[in-house]
DNA sequence: CTGAAAGCGCTTACAG
DNA sequence: CTGAAAGCGCTTACAG
């Protein structure tokens, strides 16, 4: 079934993307004016009459003119141009880099994204940002060796977003996961739950610091005999299995869990919506995240805000803040989380 | 909560950046040859000993220096970059976009990518790849006029994915729907079912070929009583929406649903679990794409396959081709989807 | 292999 | 506003 059509187009088309493009001097001469002028009115700087702008940017638009930026790059000192490393599949990374834009555009960046894949680890990620001379490399959950990190941080600003670096001298943007887990745990505890479980993020960002909040936090309540987690990863896949674990065993089930994140909780749900229970009359679930996916109203997941917007923001202003030299000192940005009650939680279920 | 640890470091490093890093000159000169001599090292050129390629890499790799991709494309006649346009937090995009990095790397090209967003339209998004100086643009499911598309493709090889544009000069790549949609109408006949609803993708892509060909294959069979579509798009919440609005009538209920996507009838499946029916005991459910949520063992769909990766291949493949100047005339790579009987189609319920 | 040179398309002072 | 000039970091022939 492979459709072939032949079009009537000279056989010239093939080739017109290596003619040379129209460049700074073609709208020049177009316009009778000097190269110097048409490149000010392009970066808005004062020293060219209104009516020339406007001929310059009519004569630019009938040309199809437009700066090239490998050009802007060399001759300037700044490419300003920003990197943005981020896992290509991962929802919350898309909520941010969809908060980073209009940030970056307000501070005068450029945006460049790199995506990890299977075939392409961080290292060849990270490179290909930097061959194109990003001057700030915003890393979304990195996953790399601390080490690698900050040899990085040491030749250009670098902000980790999501996961923290310890001891690392690299700036870092994430949640007070602890207080966000402490607050599920309360509002759990308050509606009688006591067997409550937590299902891990693995290597997920996050996931160390809110297991250890979940066991501190259980361990307030004097809960300690209840504490049980199972593990787990930041996917669907991992949710639906943990519900198969719980499941086989009904009687001692746990009636309450705390997700490693959202997806995690979406895939526990299907898992035990499918098997006939209902939620949160048989189980109450919490995510974690408050990704586009807790929303939907038929999901209406109970779950922990983390706010890509806020993050966004703040990521980018961390690497320009370096860029601008108006800091130099590591700075580590810390957000509330918000708990957020939606309709997966409720009283635990009479038994026995 | 804001934290803020002060480190030891001097007061240089937040100017780091703008120290100007090492250039081909530095190496040449530490290594004791000629600038052109690292340039022939660097591309992989013959020229050079064994011994001198191993002796400049060495020099490269301790003053850290990376060749400047800007500089490279300035002087180069071709910049060997392909743009990638997509929706950032559309999954189907990330399969591609994976699929396509292994893909460019063999053919000697470097990716960019550049996401839409809400406050970025794909005009924007596109700006941004040209000025970048991609020779070539993959768009991923655009959905912007033809006229303008055809203008683009006009200047530089395009290559549209997951949507057709009829009639415009433009390469594409997109799967036979009909085909697809044919092959599921057909199973889900010969499980016994007629009261078949479709839910639509809206301005999805591939949704038009969808909804005909459901129509088609409907009539095919006898059933055109039972054509019932109703309205919806690619999200999960749409799905939902749909099941709302049947279960409002669950004596005249189809058995059977056909969704506009995988999304579409993960959502469904969630709203009819909660409500308590069976899968496919009470409704059997179709998808759309074969995403990665299809697979989930907890889902279990049953779907339409479209090869994510064979589509990635096809799409470099016609731009590079337009760049090699092997081909000038427009080709439409249309790929056979296949049919995935999963977990979720059964036969239908007896009824009174 | 070397070394000098031109060029890619801009930016950035600078004298007028 | 102009116009000539240097420079950004490479690539690409070319004579030796």
């Amino acid at each position: 079934m492979h459709d072939r059509r032949m079009s009537e187009e000279s056989e010239t088309r093939g080739n017109r993307a290596r003619q040379s493009r129209p460049t700074m001097a073609d709208v020049a001469a177009k316009v009778g004016v000097s190269r110097a002028l048409v490149s000010l009115v392009f970066r808005n700087e004062p020293g060219a009459s209104k009516e020339t702008r406007e001929r310059v940017f009519q004569a630019a638009d009938e040309l199809g003119y437009r700066p090239d930026s490998a050009a802007q790059m060399l001759a300037r000192s700044r490419s300003k141009v920003l990197g943005v490393m981020l896992t290509v599949r991962n929802p919350f990374h898309a909520d941010i880099v969809e908060g980073i834009y209009p940030v970056a555009e307000q501070h005068g960046y450029d945006i460049l994204l790199s995506a990890t894949a299977p075939t392409r680890d961080e290292r060849k990620a990270v490179e290909a940002l930097l061959s194109h001379r990003c001057e700030g490399l915003i890393m979304l959950g990195p996953n790399m060796e601390a080490r690698h990190l900050a040899e990085l941080a040491e030749r250009i600003p670098v902000v980790a977003v999501g996961r923290r670096f310890p001891g690392v001298e690299v700036d870092s943007v994430h949640t007070a996961e602890a207080k966000g887990v402490r607050q599920a745990i309360d509002h759990l505890v308050e509606l009688g739950h006591s067997a409550i479980t937590h299902i891990d993020g693995g290597k997920g960002a996050g996931s160390v610091e809110r297991r250890r909040a979940y066991r501190a936090a259980m361990r307030k309540h004097g809960l300690a005999g209840h504490i049980q987690v199972l593990p787990g990863d930041h996917t669907e896949e991992s949710g639906a299995q943990a519900a198969m674990a719980l499941l086989a065993d009904r009687v001692n089930m746990a009636t309450a869990i705390l997700a490693g994140n959202d997806r995690c909780a979406i895939g526990f749900l299907d898992a035990v919506w499918r098997a006939g229970l209902r939620v949160p009359g048989d189980i109450s679930v919490v995510g974690y995240d408050d990704s586009h996916l807790a929303h939907l109203s038929h999901i209406d997941l109970t779950t922990v805000r983390q706010d890509p917007d806020r993050q966004a923001e703040l990521a980018v202003r961390a690497v320009a803040e370096r860029l601008d030299g108006v800091r130099s000192e590591v700075r580590e940005l810390v957000l509330d989380p918000k708990f957020v009650a939606r309709g997966t939680t409720g009283p635990p279920p009479r038994r026995g």
